[in-house]
DNA sequence: AGTGTACCGTAACGTACGGTACGGCTAGGC
DNA sequence: GCCTAGCCGTACCGTACGTTACGGTACACT
């Protein structure tokens, strides 16, 4: 993963500028965007029912824009990931003071954005087509869709993470490892399954449970040691789940 | 997911059946192993290959009898996916007296068995036409290979995992919760990201590294108290990774 | 030898979809 | 009023692939 997260998000429009007229530096036009939730609309349909006809018949515009403005296929669906993940962004740790208890509501916070994402229709169905492309090879769809997904969380999260140390709050040796076990710990077998068609209902309740779950156990692996939690001191969340 | 998992595994040599003369009753013949062999030979070459011409080319067989072997390439696939399963089923919990140790190197060998699985060619090629279809909701292989994979190993590992509560070894409430745990701290991003056509190596040291520090990790949040590990006594494995 | 069966190789068919071309409509500038 | 630009709607083209059909071959059985 060499290439740099910001050259990834800017391709699509790189693209787009080269291959049409919208002068515009930054961004699709308003009715750009229009055509690009037709695509997520659609999307969440079902991927095989995205048709460029479909698309130009849901925007209500001709095939031929369609091909002006994103070039081909692939120019549109790499607009639409990064359209949808100009809509997803969140803010990151923005250097509030840490002290115990705001550093488990800001990864429960956190856990519980995440889990809202990988479980939301559109998520699932721009992951589904990013990997059906990235099997052919021919298109840099997953790059960007792990980008902007797994990678961007990451740099956001690391911060956070680093100030905690830094505070005494956690420990660990490499931030990039204790995050990969925090988004195992929240995501554990939910994208997957949902990926393969499980039917997977995540309530607000379950999404706010497993975000304190996966934190709480983030916490018992990784609290500093000034403070040392004996196992069965803080209960574990094993509540069995519906 | 209602339908039992013996009848899904079964289900594309029911359609065999049906739709063939293949009278054995008892899975495929080994001449249409050969076939199946060369569907895993081609999917992991890239999946917009696997075209049934190409099939009938890479399998020296005709594409009249690939249909009438396997009604569609749906059936194909099935068979496909079924035929995998079947190669990769490994031994799990056999009932032996249980110990710290022996405990630990079970675990880190199933966390070591999945990572291998999920890391190699043909279940990142299986998993991602799996989910190609799963988006197209006509047809039930991502229901099939998530009995097969995730929901198996869970049921396997399961026994383990109790036998273990029982001797208090660990302590739990949910066997399901807890395996969902382990499963995440184990797979952390890997799976995902691999999909996703990120170039992730893992090598058996990197895999042996893994699973020792998903076990460590797993067992320092359902270690019984009954001889309780301070957090930072033993040391965690938060070594860099490559 | 004759017949039937299973199979291979390949040609052919139908369709779906990405991509293009073209006619008509609207709006803004002169 | 007239011209140009941009866009809509749609018909059209080429291709790829799933599926079917057919001719030819090897072999078992009688």
């Amino acid at each position: 993963m060499a290439a740099g997260l910001d050259e990834l998000v800017q391709r699509s429009v790189t693209e787009e500028r080269e291959a049409g007229t919208a002068g515009a530096v930054s961004g699709p036009s308003p009715r750009q965007e229009q055509v690009l939730d037709a695509v997520l609309e659609l999307l969440a349909e079902g991927t095989d029912v995205l048709t460029m006809s479909a698309v130009a018949r849901r925007a209500s515009c001709s095939k031929e824009t369609l091909y002006k403005w994103f070039g081909d296929r692939d120019g549109l669906l790499n607009a639409t990931v990064c359209w949808q993940a100009s809509k997803v962004r969140a803010g990151g740790y923005d250097g509030d003071r840490l002290n115990t208890s705001s550093l488990r509501a800001s990864l429960e916070a956190f856990a519980a954005n995440w889990l809202r994402v990988i479980s939301s229709r559109t998520s699932i169905a721009l992951n589904r087509v990013a990997i059906s492309h990235a099997a052919s090879g021919k298109s840099n769809l997953g790059e960007i869709v792990l980008c902007n997904g797994r990678f961007a969380i990451g740099e956001r999260l690391k911060p956070l993470l680093e100030a905690a140390r830094d505070a005494r709050l956690l420990t660990f040796d490499d931030t990039e490892t204790a995050f990969r076990t925090f988004f195992g710990l929240i995501g554990r077998d939910v994208q997957i399954r949902l990926l393969l068609g499980d039917r997977l209902r995540l309530s607000k309740a379950d999404i706010a449970r497993d975000a304190a779950r996966a934190t709480q156990q983030f916490l018992m692996l990784h609290r500093a040691a000034k403070a040392p939690a004996a196992p069965g001191r803080t209960k574990l969340n094993h509540r069995k789940e519906t």
